[in-house]
DNA sequence: CTCTGTGCAAACACTTTGCAGCTAA
DNA sequence: TTAGCTGCAAAGTGTTTGCACAGAG
């Protein structure tokens, strides 16, 4: 384990202790993938590469502790929901909000959110084709 | 077929005959109950409503279907990619950026997005956990 | 008539679940 | 010691692919 990240581990270990969570070498070695990673991986990806210092290791492992690290608050997930792809006709800018209970969908629409600017040093290596503005949340059925 | 959706559904010929793609009766079925739709529906619920019609379409039609709507900017997705969850370790605030091509995704960051607000009639009725801006489009090497 | 689109079935990829044995606290 | 965790295997869900026939242009 690199030095630099020794902070980062302690305090991955206090909060899986707050959280009630035992602190593994799974989960360390997990935890210690993902934040040394800069290419948002899968888990089978983080899997893979764990699999060279754990041999034993299951990918279900992976799975249930990154979905677990997503509810603690220690990572999250930047794409892909592990449900079906859904998708929108309504061409009119819209923004969406989705509730993470009941997973409905919600348009709503705020003129600010249409015209945000792209900055000029992300306009300049890439070509964006579409800007969201996305929140998530809890509706007011499941609150 | 609504009298109101009249124009969008010439609209919706147009663009097919434009982009070469025939128009056949599941096509025009499957872009209507979009449309139409408020709930973001999966191809499974498109395809479920649609056999209620038309008993005899497949789901693969739907799912080809919508993702060639997605292509020719008919629809879009709003949620899931097909592809596997992937996960940000990184806590800090930042953007993404991802790339259609080579689906890699890149961090951010750009200061005016870290606090961008959540219109009143929002945060009146939602309780928002999340907040994020998404770009999408082509990176420096698929260009 | 021709060539794209469709329906079907099989393959595939990812995720979830149940359970017995293991291990951190 | 014991409650929670892991590894395994099987099942579940969603998506993709190859092919023969159907139907739009």
């Amino acid at each position: 384990m690199a030095q630099i990240d020794n902070d980062k581990m302690v305090m991955f270990e206090e909060r899986c202790r707050k959280a009630g969570l035992k602190v593994t070498h799974q989960r360390k070695a997990i935890y210690q993938t993902l934040i040394e990673s800069k290419l948002h991986p899968s888990a089978d990806q983080v899997y893979r590469q764990i699999k060279r210092s754990i041999s034993t290791i299951s990918l279900d492992t992976v799975n249930r502790t990154l979905q677990k690290f997503n509810e603690l608050g220690l990572a999250f997930t930047v794409e892909g929901s592990g449900e079906a792809r859904r998708y929108d006709g309504n061409m009119h800018d819209h923004q969406h909000f989705k509730c993470i209970k009941c997973r409905r969908i919600i348009d709503f629409h705020h003129g600010e959110f249409d015209d945000i600017d792209i900055p000029p040093a992300i306009a300049k290596i890439y070509k964006i084709l579409r800007k969201t503005v996305y929140f998530e949340g809890i509706c007011d059925k499941c609150k």
